[in-house]
RNA sequence: CGGGGAUUGGCGCAGCGGUAGCGCGCACGGUUCGGGACCGUGAGGCCGUCGGUUCAAAUCCGACAUCCCCGACCA
């Protein structure tokens, strides 16, 4: 049915060689002249204008406004906080020049907005009226990092970043929940990826936050992909920023801030989760192109131009109801080959028409993860189209959801946790009772650092024993090699 | 930033002191569309960058840049 001919790599076998040719062959990335940096080919951006999109629909219907502020920021300014410049300060590209002249205070390509978005709230916050205040911004963020691989780690890349300023305690962690949720219903209802959602141990919050939130995908060969992040600010910021508001009782408060962000990085999970050693799978919901129709033609006009009647029809349906689509009629490529470029570029829906479709009067229709060719007839196509995507989606999710629960492992001892990052590397659910000093070790002996304590599992007050010290532990956590 | 490998038409590679080659792709013409077609003709390269050695450098030496793999850092 499918073609022997192999001309992509191994999806397991070789993870990061077929990923590097995915994202070439689907056409979505290539490397830029300098280093980290991507080129987005309209393929690969298309997956992020959709991502856009989705969410910014859901921010602006919380209230949630879009704003730009500058790419650079004073140096002095990132210093207000200590913990933040500290966190950031090794990956920073900082503007010492401009203008032909040296610059008195050297600029600092934004890593993330706290700092600038906040010295401006400032201004904009006096009273309890003007809160909450949400703003968004969608940007290019650079850190320079030390290994990058295109989309899930790059010196620029492309973000959202959702800042915003709350009277109380209460409703910034409403806020960051909410926000959470927005990138957990995202991955699991649109990217179809199951993933691990809770909160990070202190070592690994965002810089300045008081508590940090994140999306944690398990990527096929068992390592972890944080794939969002959410935080509470407290009020860390706004009294570094001295921003402040007076009540109705007229006393002056510090604010409680959150942000939150999700990145291209996504799609660099996207691409890792579903694909196969045919290609790229796209899941319906996020797919730039749903459906393509190859129209196979013969030396015979009159049969060519009944299938593109045919064709004709459906693509007026396809219309109709909305379908993202689009006709592959060239005629310089044969159907094998026109039939393996969709499937190297993920689209999730191939309708073949032929010859001999168009003598029994039906189409062909299959579906990119199962490869499944059914004949329908033409005026159920629709239907059955859209049952297929939701079928699709279902059960790109369901796979991912298997995954994730088949490469997590529940351990008891640290000897079962060092022989399985020794062996399969997989997530590993464990008591850990909660001090730096183990969470470093276990680090150090396995690679394997703490991911999220999910969120189930926040209030717990068990009574287990730490995997590696074995002193009273009250949660599980989840630990993984990162990838 | 440490260790290893690499860099030659768009892609994959060969050549390793003396006239830059092959396969794929591309263009044109023709034959073929049912799972990556075939024949013919043709275009396309300061051999990653800069600097050295030499009568002569893709080839030898040095520095730098970028990519890949393995570590420490991270959305």
């Amino acid at each position: 049915m499918v073609s022997q001919k192999k001309y992509l790599s191994n999806k397991l076998a070789n993870i990061s060689k077929w990923y590097n040719e995915i994202v070439e062959k689907a056409g979505l990335a290539e490397h830029a002249p300098v280093k980290g940096c991507m080129i987005i080919k309209p393929y690969g951006y298309a997956l992020w204008e959709n991502t856009q999109n989705i969410l910014d629909a859901w921010f602006k219907k919380d209230g949630v406004q879009n704003a730009y502020f500058p790419i650079f920021i004073p140096y002095s300014l990132l210093q207000k906080e200590k913990k933040h410049i500290s966190g950031f300060s090794p990956e920073l590209a900082i503007v010492t020049t401009a203008g032909g002249e040296k610059l008195a205070q050297p600029l600092v390509v934004r890593p993330t907005s706290e700092t600038i978005m906040y010295q401006t709230f400032r201004n904009w916050i006096s009273s309890y009226k003007d809160l909450p205040l949400k703003i968004n911004q969608w940007c290019n963020v650079v850190r320079w990092e030390k290994r990058t691989y295109l989309f899930l780690r790059t010196s620029e890349f492309l973000w959202q970043e959702g800042h915003t300023v709350h009277k109380n305690d209460v409703e910034a962690r409403e806020m960051v929940m909410k926000a959470l949720m927005w990138y957990k219903d995202f991955y699991e209802k649109y990217l179809a990826i199951s993933v691990f959602v809770g909160e990070k141990s202190a070592s690994e919050r965002f810089a300045g936050a008081k508590q940090t939130f994140a999306i944690e995908l398990v990527i096929p060969t068992g390592k972890a992909l944080q794939g969002a992040t959410s935080h509470n600010l407290g009020q860390n910021f706004s009294k570094n920023f001295d921003i402040t508001y007076t009540d109705e009782q007229n006393t002056i408060h510090n604010p409680f801030q959150t942000s939150w962000g999700i990145s291209t990085r996504s799609i660099g999970g996207l691409i890792l989760s579903h694909g196969d050693d045919n290609g790229l799978i796209l899941p319906p919901k996020i797919a730039p192109l749903q459906v393509i129709i190859f129209p196979i033609y013969k030396n015979d006009d009159v049969i060519n131009q009944t299938i593109d009647l045919q064709i004709k029809r459906i693509k007026t349906t396809l219309e109709k109801s909305g379908i993202r689509h689009s006709i592959d009629e060239r005629r310089d490529k044969t159907i094998g080959f026109r039939i393996s470029e969709s499937e190297i570029r993920g689209i999730p829906i191939r309708i073949e028409i032929g010859p001999a479709e168009i003598e029994k009067k039906v189409i062909i229709i299959s579906r990119r993860d199962t490869l499944e060719k059914q004949k329908i007839s033409p005026d159920n196509a629709i239907e059955f189209i859209n049952e297929s995507m939701e079928k699709m989606q279902n059960d790109l999710l369901r796979r991912s959801y298997e995954n994730k629960n088949r490469l997590t492992a529940e351990v008891e001892s640290f000897e079962e946790f060092k022989t399985i990052m020794n062996t399969n590397r997989q997530f590993i659910r464990a008591f850990w009772c909660e001090s730096a000093t183990c969470e470093e070790k276990i680090k150090e002996i396995t690679k394997a650092s703490t991911r999220v304590c999910e969120l189930n599992e926040l209030e717990k007050k068990g009574d287990g024993l730490c995997i590696y010290c074995n002193n009273k532990a009250h949660r599980k956590w989840l630990f993984a090699q990162s990838y």
